[in-house]
DNA sequence: GCATTTGCCTAAAGCCTTTAGGCAAATGCA
DNA sequence: TGCATTTGCCTAAAGGCTTTAGGCAAATGC
């Protein structure tokens, strides 16, 4: 046989479009392997282990959705960038379902520190200085925002809010709708 | 060897410690007839499956969580009723992070129908009964309280709030205070 | 053109899941 | 109490995933 051109990138790239297909937790070395008509143990040159592979479809993943995240708010200030940043975690979810499961997989510190983890913490911020919110208040409000971005996404995703009305998209921006209200609006301690 | 007494409920509740101890996903039917010193196959006369067990373990883990929200609520209501509850997850969560992640795995729709899920939605929508809200209003909040309580005690328990100041437990505490000012003061569409 | 590096392979060990079939302890019934 | 049946745990075995070691041939570099 000859050779494929396997190499990280690849491997990761498309262990994350398996994550999408089969789910992320399904996503293994062998899987991979199949995938490229390989031997499994021919993997192991390219990633030091299931673990490592996972880590790095993480990684893919949270700078994916930084990089969507940033596009999304460029030029945008206020309810639009809070509406704009949501919908990008929301429709990545969609869309990706696999890498967006991927994007929670806890990291060690040192690949945390490597991570867009910063990135994402950043934008909320930046969100929020369409606000009136000092410190702490406004590290509460991004831990806030991150909760719900990450919860509601969650549990959609889970099949939560499909079986009963009314819709859940109607439900999203209404919470969004309460968030910026309740930005606007941040109640003294 | 003699008989060691082994049960459905037994395992079950063994799954259930050791998810606390070493994470739910390392939650294996090996690793359970280690506990009890007996060879793997003898526990597939108890549980059908890898999965079938830790789907029960999850349903434990529903069960005795909406049982803890169920004596938090007794005789409170407003922001007592809505501390008290959201006390109950994050407590629960973190003195029993493997039953907690448990309660995240998918159900069938069949196991869904006999969990404890509608309990917790009740719960919920009880809360919201010391506010005022109408429909549809109420189960937009019911799924806003819903993310927060996921999402703010996975981020938790993933370490996001553990390496920046302000403290969780004070983020905590005003995000909670937002929450019940949101409440009171829902915006109209 | 030859030496080195690189890429994928075979082999093998270890652990987990799951099914099949067996023996002995517990239980139930005369 | 004695015997039959059920029940509980065991051995055996097959199949899948992970990971390491060592090998050969294609690609690369001088």
């Amino acid at each position: 046989m000859g050779r494929v051109g396997l190499t990280t990138e690849r491997l990761t790239r498309a262990g994350a479009e398996l994550a999408d297909e089969v789910g992320f937790e399904q996503v293994t070395v062998s899987a991979l392997a199949r995938r490229f008509d390989v031997k499994v143990a021919s993997l192991y040159s390219h990633v030091k282990s299931s673990q490592d592979l996972k880590t790095r479809i993480a990684l893919l993943a949270l700078e994916e959705l930084a990089d969507r995240g940033a596009d999304a708010l460029a030029g945008r200030a206020g309810k639009d960038a809070l509406i704009a940043l949501a919908d990008v975690y929301r429709d990545y979810a969609r869309q990706h379902p696999g890498r967006y499961a991927a994007t929670k997989l806890p990291l060690t510190p040192e690949a945390a520190a490597g991570s867009a983890g910063g990135r994402h913490a950043e934008m909320t911020r930046a969100i929020l200085r369409g606000y009136d919110l000092t410190e702490p208040d406004q590290t509460h409000a991004v831990r806030l925002l991150g909760s719900v971005f990450h919860g509601y996404v969650s549990l959609e995703l889970a099949g939560s809010f499909s079986h009963s009305a009314p819709d859940s998209q109607e439900s999203w921006a209404r919470v969004l709708d309460a968030l910026d209200a309740l930005l606007r609006n941040w109640p003294a301690p």
